[in-house]
DNA sequence: AATGAATGAGACTTCATTCAT
DNA sequence: AATGAATGAAGTCTCATTCAT
């Protein structure tokens, strides 16, 4: 079926190269000031295989937020099998973001987390979803008791969780992401559905 | 005594026309390809005029910064004077907060949340120390009660209003951050301070 | 087994357009006031490709200096093999350094002799080893007697024929670079070395 | 006679200071480097004062270059009262002269000793005019005895010293100038005059 | 005599992107 | 698929100098 031909391969080995090459090197470089002659010579490939694989580097940072959506979704659907509450559910799915951009790094989180980002305003996004329909049936099974609708409580939690990170991003990490949100989350859980 | 010469007039008028100028190209463009050429051209002053006042343009951001502080400062103090238990003095100063971003503009704000601003981590700052003296103060009077610190409440208020400027930037400002910030924060105190 | 494309060729051929073009017009031009951009306007490319092949003008000024080290060197093995005394190859080696002076001209020379140079003050240069040698060798053979060691000869003769040629580009090439190296050299040899 | 107003008195001073503050940052910082506006900053002046005092910063290095011929002269013409032979006075003229440089510091050797800098090569300047007066009264009296003329000597003696003095500056001053131009002028002057 | 605001040409350099090989 | 030479627009910043006060 995969017609698999030797250049291929080494196509799709050539792409991985420059993809992991840039998610190393915008942990150590602001991402503003990495450029595509940069991330070519440390992967040891010329620009125009850079351009090849890429349109240009905004390009990478999309393939990697669509990468880590795809890790949360499977580690996500693999979880709620077991029963949990919504509340539980809640505190899971945010446990699991932190752990998400703590091992994407701090410098990746720092590219992304700047004001024009227009992937973090998608409505459809898997994870946008999930957590939607982690509320509506916590609402629906009486789990959750609010005067918010599953909208607004998704929308309060999801502004905490950014807040969160680019307190964490801004202090360059000097705190456990993972922890702090954990808390943070938490104490929002308690506030909008005692 | 006021040696202010009609030539030193002119410069503080000069320097006004950058400042205004900028404060208002920065609501149309993005900081970061808003040039010093485009902003003198817009100024009708000569870049060489530009870097007689300002460093370069982060100079002004953090001018701009600063006029904030001492606004929000002067705000305050005004207000604090009036009997208000902490709980709503942290409203307030959160309310007042909201009004300010929404008077610097979107624009503003969305220059001013990246996570390589070091602005925002400065300890010392005016704003800073203020809501810290508003906790501390409530703390000793019984009127908030809480497992939390003093240090941790601020974190927390902080870490929650950054996320909903944030947002509000995100959404390019579609819904009223004053009311978000007023119902956020007013959830926040709920849950920290019962 | 040479990799030289048809490209890899017209790289090359690029690179001494520019190189060309440089040391055409640094005869013409003082060498501070010679830019990139005046450079690649006669040079016929564009300032990226300067960029491309050379770090800045300095670095083309010590390709061109190296380069003429290496011109140096490959005469003076050549000329070596003769029988000769070590007066005779001392006077030979200064000969040959008026020759390159005058060959690579007297803008070259002007853009070399300034105080801040530090390619002069480099005693592992080739040069500066060969003169050495042959000293040393001179004083071993009993062809040099002089209270002087090799390394103080060695410095004096530098030393003196730095100031010819700084002296020759004082008065903008106005007399013989050759004769007058050749007559005050043999004039501090017999001084030294009687 | 001299009307010399407080304001004229005035001007002098703040002329002074300029002069003085040039001296002190010509040592410090490279004479291209160094600009008007440092310059005035240090010397707390406005650049419109400069101007008023000085057409430009290479009016300054034409000023030191003055004042440190009159220098000179004056020295010379209070030692050549005492009765000494010709060889005597060569060899005083340099030593006074690397104490010169000595004495106006690493720092402005290195601005004056480029190929550009004309007054170099001005044979009306007082101190040219002193040694060819002493040359040529030394080969009047047979005090010297050589196959060259009295000019071509000049000329011998001044290259050396210029070769010296720039080596000096080459070396950042990691030698005693004085020494070494006493070591080489004497070993010119009998070369030349034995 | 002194000030210092204002000018604007011009230098350096970067960088995304193309395209012939 | 991969190369890397070439492009040139665009941005930053400097600095000598002028001139009204």
């Amino acid at each position: 079926m995969a017609k698999l031909t030797k250049r291929k391969l080494q196509a799709i080995k050539t792409k991985a190269i420059i993809y992991n090459t840039f998610l190393e090197m915008v942990q150590e470089c602001e991402f503003e000031k990495l450029t595509v002659e940069k991330i070519c010579k440390r992967a040891n490939v010329s620009v125009g295989t850079f351009y090849h694989h890429y349109r240009n580097k905004y390009d990478i940072m999309e393939e990697i937020f669509h990468r880590a959506d795809d890790f949360f979704q499977e580690k996500m659907l693999n979880n709620q099998i077991k029963g949990k509450t919504a509340i539980e559910k809640i505190i899971g799915f945010f446990d699991l973001l932190a752990q998400i951009y703590t091992r994407y790094g701090l410098g990746f989180s720092k590219a992304l987390f700047n004001t024009r980002n227009n992937l973090f305003v998608n409505d459809k996004r898997i994870m946008v979803t999930m957590l939607r329909d982690i509320l509506v049936q916590g609402v629906e099974d009486n789990q959750i008791v609010s005067d918010l609708t599953a909208e607004e409580l998704k929308r309060i939690l999801f502004t905490t969780a950014r807040g969160i990170v680019f307190d964490w991003c801004l202090r360059d990490g000097d705190f456990s992401l993972e922890k702090a949100m954990h808390q943070y989350i938490l104490l929002v859980v308690r506030a909008v559905a005692p």
